[in-house]
RNA sequence: CGGGGUGUGGCGCAGUCCGGUAGCGCGCCUGCUUUGGGAGCAGGAGGUCCCGGGUUCGAAUCCCGGCGCCCCGACCA
């Protein structure tokens, strides 16, 4: 519940904002567990449309859906010696089942490689079995120092693909096809503009031979790592012995793919669009695309408004319109108005008596604060146009947000200044060192976020390292990271 | 694990210095009047004052010992 009227501006401390954000749309909540959430119904609406949306991009793409165990073995992790290592220090053990200690401890999966490529072991023997295209929706754990709901909490939820393929090629060819699919999801559901790229090996998954991310970059200039497509090479069928005999008779290890992205996006979401009244959620996503609230004043006016309420939300329903009625008594409209606002419903109609009279209604959209009467009509056409030129206006202003915070072409002095005031995207030129790559997180914070792929790369390849001046292999794009 | 802060109805806090049996705002419940941008009045429910021990006639308050949570640092989708 709202308790406080006004939430702590986005300027004043965006953590805060954060925060009461969540709690005014109620999205989320803590739980007994320290670093746990609990994902309150508006919140799991949310993830619920992004899972539907991305499970029939993964079915598009030839995915079927399976499940593996929460429970692995303790000894599949060490398998894989990167993996192992990095994973060891965030992994919860069970050592006790049925009141007896284990013989064997049991990890809870931080991640479910181990366990998929042990039965994909079983499951593969010829070229023919080939490729093996499977997605998990789970849950998964891993113990995390400090937490942020949503954005790093120790037992979170998300997908995760898991392929085998007989060439690296095609292994390659599908790492880059998801990590495709991840953007096309963000851009065109979640509104939000990502760059996508390389890790650096300092960023690569533990147990990948490379790592694809797609970043965001968030309102307070931080960015984001919203989406993983992982090339694992013969990495885990090696550790594994998933092997297949090959067209012509030989025995090969298989190519692998893994590909996650989780209910971060859900703190993603939030960070990218909302503003100081509450959450904004683009309609393709939202719980609710539409609200109606009802105005009157007697039980006659009552009457007919909440009529005429009823039968616009069935002719917007019939349209395929996600619409709520609010026929709550008691409670001022202006009241409903914030408490819908809060929450990010995209468009709310207003229907009182001289709407009822004249056959229109009001309609406001969550951003921009101006209201539009429209008549009732051919609305759910008129609806369904606003909510496509809605969910445009997002994105474009996000995608604006962002370039206007990217610095290309800076100095080191540039740089330095950058990271200490207003932060966001530096493009520059990378020699490649390890050594470089660390002296800049040491004295900016800033972290290589990805080494971008064509598109994003600046109109003037750099020449010159951004930090040591020497020789630039690569471009690349420095931020402070969630 | 280091540094700082904080634990009192659902939430936010006062009361602690100086001991006398718990209060304010919001929220919640009931009724009436309201309803085109956060309603008003009246009545009401709800508290092991983080836990354990001690001092005292008497402890939210003083003493000792624990625990939780938050923020800042080292690790991370």
């Amino acid at each position: 519940m709202a308790d406080t009227k006004a939430l702590t501006s986005r300027a004043a401390d965006f953590s805060a904002w954060y925060n009461e954000i969540i709690a005014r749309a109620e999205l989320a909540d803590y739980s007994p567990v320290r670093g746990c959430m609990v994902i309150r119904p508006n919140g799991y609406a949310i993830w619920e449309q992004m899972q539907r949306a991305l499970d029939q991009m993964f079915k598009d793409t030839g995915h079927q859906n399976a499940y593996f165990p929460l429970f692995i073995p303790q000894s599949f992790l060490s398998r894989e010696a990167e993996h192992v290592e990095g994973f060891a220090p965030e992994v919860a053990v069970v050592t006790h089942g049925g009141g007896k200690e284990l013989e064997e401890p049991l990890i809870v999966r931080p991640t479910s490689e181990t366990i998929i490529y042990a039965m994909y072991a079983k499951w593969i023997q010829s070229y023919r079995d080939l490729p093996l295209l499977i997605n998990q929706w789970a849950n998964v754990v891993r113990w995390e120092m400090r937490t942020r709901l949503f954005l790093r909490t120790t037992e979170f939820l998300w997908q995760e693909g898991h392929t085998a393929h007989a060439t690296e090629a095609e292994a390659e060819e599908e790492t880059r096809r998801m990590l495709g699919v991840y953007r096309t999801f963000m851009e065109d559901w979640m509104a939000m503009p990502v760059l996508t790229g390389l890790k650096t090996d300092s960023e690569r998954f533990a147990g990948a031979l490379r790592t694809y991310s797609c970043e965001a970059l968030m309102q307070d200039n931080k960015a984001l790592q919203a989406g993983t497509s992982h090339n694992l090479g013969q990495n885990f069928s090696r550790a594994f012995e998933v092997t297949f005999q090959t067209a012509a008779g030989t025995l090969d290890h298989v190519w692998n793919t893994s590909w996650g992205v989780s209910t971060r996006l859900v703190g993603a979401l939030i960070m990218t669009h909302s503003d100081d009244n509450g959450l904004v959620c683009p309609p393709k996503l939202a719980q609710y695309q539409v609200v109606i609230v009802p105005i009157h004043k007697s039980d006659d006016e009552r009457a007919t408004v909440l009529d005429a309420a009823v039968r616009l939300r069935k002719e917007l329903a019939a349209a395929g319109i996600r619409v709520h009625v609010d026929s709550r008594e008691g409670m001022k409209p202006g009241a409903k108005y914030y408490e819908w606002e809060g929450r990010g419903v995209p468009l709310r109609l207003e229907v009182g008596p001289r709407d009822v009279a004249s056959s229109s209604v009001v309609l406001a959209r969550r951003t921009g604060g101006k209201k539009e009467t429209f008549p009732m009509e051919g609305l759910p056409a008129r609806i369904a146009g606003v909510m496509d030129q809605f969910q445009a206006d997002l994105l474009a202003a996000a995608l604006a947000r962002r370039e206007a915070a990217s610095l290309r072409g800076a100095t080191k002095e540039q740089f330095i200044a950058r990271m200490e005031r207003e932060g966001g995207l530096v493009y520059g030129g990378f020699c490649g060192r390890g050594a470089c790559e660390t002296e800049i997180k040491e004295h900016t914070k800033a972290t290589i976020r990805v080494l971008p792929d064509p598109e994003f790369r600046s109109p003037e390849v750099p020449s010159r390292c951004i930090w040591c001046g020497g020789p630039s292999i690569v471009e690349a794009v420095w931020a402070k990271a969630y």
